[in-house]
DNA sequence: TTTTAACCGAGACGGTACGTCACGTCTTGTG
DNA sequence: CACAAGACGTGACGTACCGTCTCGGTTAAAA
């Protein structure tokens, strides 16, 4: 690192940012299949060739784009008890997957099979985003005597997305306050109480 | 309805499988978008106007094609008790994704998002194929009275191939022995034990 | 020959005509340089593809335009003098290359550097164009007595195409009236009688 | 004019020659039409801007870099008769165009569409470069009393380069000895010795 | 000696056209 | 009719150069 080769005239910093928002923006309206560089390119006022100098194809620009843009910002949430905070967390998330984002959530998914980091990187952001949420939702839980303080919460943030994600892109099947509800209560909660339990009760 | 026009030369049903025998195979070596029409007429030895005049594009054939193909024959499981047999459906259809047919399975997913239909069939087919080896499963447990007879199974069907399927191709992250141990252990029988008990513990 | 390939859509012959007429005018309006392949499938009511799928470039293209495209009608001439109808036809000549065909001209060379055998073609019909008028305006001289019967016109018809065509698309050097009689006076009609009188004065 | 701004780092008059001497090599690797500004940068080792910033464009490059390229180092002549001099001399100038720089040559004939300036140039050179050998040849031929003084040089020079060029570069003929020698015997002698002794027998 | 302005390299930039590819439709002749 | 072959309009692909521009850094004459 560090001599930083100072040569020739340097990229437009800003241009990518330019880029990368067009490139989101198409992606919510047309979806990642019809995007078009040359639409890209029209709508940030850029030529093709500086997208091209930039990212090798449509697929590492989608992969950039959606990696550098922030998309869940969790308004903090305290309904008082676990069940309630985790069905309001749930909601929240399906809003958004199902709403404008969810045109280029779908982007993203098909971004994520040419280039894994980034579907990494989707999942991470996906949890992180949540996670310091989370985290607090889950202290002020175990304060209560809710769940114990060694419950398995890694566990519940393996279910969940999952279990949503796969039901809005890929089963097609709808995502309901019935089904958040019975997901928290059949599915999260036992887990979280067995967990806390397990010692005691489970023999394996 | 149905005197079904009888003129002219019958379309020949053979080909529709040969078609789709070079749709699947091409699907699983170059993935759903770099797979032409062009390049399955030529393996299948038939024109592309045969193709387009039995589906309306390129979606529709491989979701035909992926629904007749029969990706899951499970072996018949049993071994002994629930925790085992399980362990043995999860590895086996994990196994089943992450070898030849994992291209498959990602060109797949690629059609998903373009084709509702198609996941849903492909999401069905999942379950079906699965069906009946877990309704045995299922029966031998309750017989031998690991779980009650309401458990509920149909939560273990919505959480399993989610779970499995987000890791495998979302998150990227293995899916070893262990984790499906975990996967059994700390989510799947709990689940199962406590819809059994629910409506005697549970109060809510 | 013969069995001639009579499978799939044949190709519509009415487009070459079009294509190439497209072709033409855009030489003339812009020159071979600056014409492209997508200005002429636009004129032409034509996908750029078409043209592809019949010439292997732009070269080529314009190559077999220009071949296609019969350049001179020569008027009947006859001032009743040799020296009148060689000025006559040469001025008419270079009339013709200097205005509307002559960007067409200019483009035809280009084009010569890539396909010699138009250049031949051309070559060719010039002469050829020229020829049935030249043979008239000759036998009518031998007629006259103007010239003897073995008078080498073959060198005439070297000469005169090679002057103009260089002074006026190489050495940039108008060919006026008077450069035009210069030719006729100082050149042809001395090179005519020389040949008619060689046996007897040349000695070599 | 000519206070000249004498200020600033004064170009680097060395790279001129490199730069032509580079271009020159393209032209005749390439031809005209694909040699790239770029490639020429390349192989002169100089940027892109160095170049730009000395000529306003690739035509005026090639024009400047054929105009300080001396192709004719015409040796010198003296076969002891007019005859011998004028095929030497042409079958000398013949030689250069066909061999190596043949491609140089037909690249410049394609500048010369473009780019009116070097065609013209080029015409003068090829005129200048052969001038003095040339009136070398026709003093000594005066002198020996086989022209007379005040026969029509020039009209040889308008003859021989254009019927040499257009033969080699657009009808694609073949330019051996003997053609040579029926040039000369049958076309340049006569045009001069007719300018000899016009005033006299002609009458028009 | 310092300033100053042009030079030089590298390479980004907006363009324009290239030639290719696949789409889904259409138009033939043959079975 | 079905079918094979392949032409067709459409639209995007990724590449190549064009000629301009913007940098950091250099160089020699003028101040």
């Amino acid at each position: 690192m560090s001599i930083s080769t100072l040569l020739g005239r340097p990229r437009d910093a800003s241009r990518d940012v330019v880029i990368e928002k067009a490139a989101i923006e198409l992606l919510r309206e047309v979806g990642y299949e019809r995007l078009s560089i040359e639409a890209v390119a029209l709508r940030a006022q850029v030529s093709k060739s500086t997208i091209y100098r930039r990212w090798k194809n449509k697929a590492e620009l989608i992969a950039d784009a959606v990696h550098h843009y922030a998309f869940c910002k969790m308004p903090s949430i305290d309904s008082g008890t676990l069940r309630g905070d985790l069905i309001e967390i749930i909601t929240e998330k399906v809003k958004t997957m199902k709403s404008a984002d969810g045109q280029l959530f779908a982007g993203l998914m098909a971004a994520s099979r040419t280039d894994n980091d980034l579907s990494d990187l989707l999942t991470k952001s996906m949890a992180d985003g949540a996670g310091s949420v989370h985290s607090a939702v889950f202290e002020r839980a175990i304060e209560r005597g809710e769940i114990s303080a060694n419950a398995s919460l890694e566990t519940v943030l393996e279910i969940a997305p999952a279990v949503i994600t796969y039901r809005l892109f890929m089963s097609h099947q709808n995502v309901n306050r019935k089904f958040i509800e019975h997901l928290v209560d059949d599915v999260l909660l036992p887990v979280l109480s067995h967990s806390t339990t397990s010692p005691l009760i489970q023999s394996k």
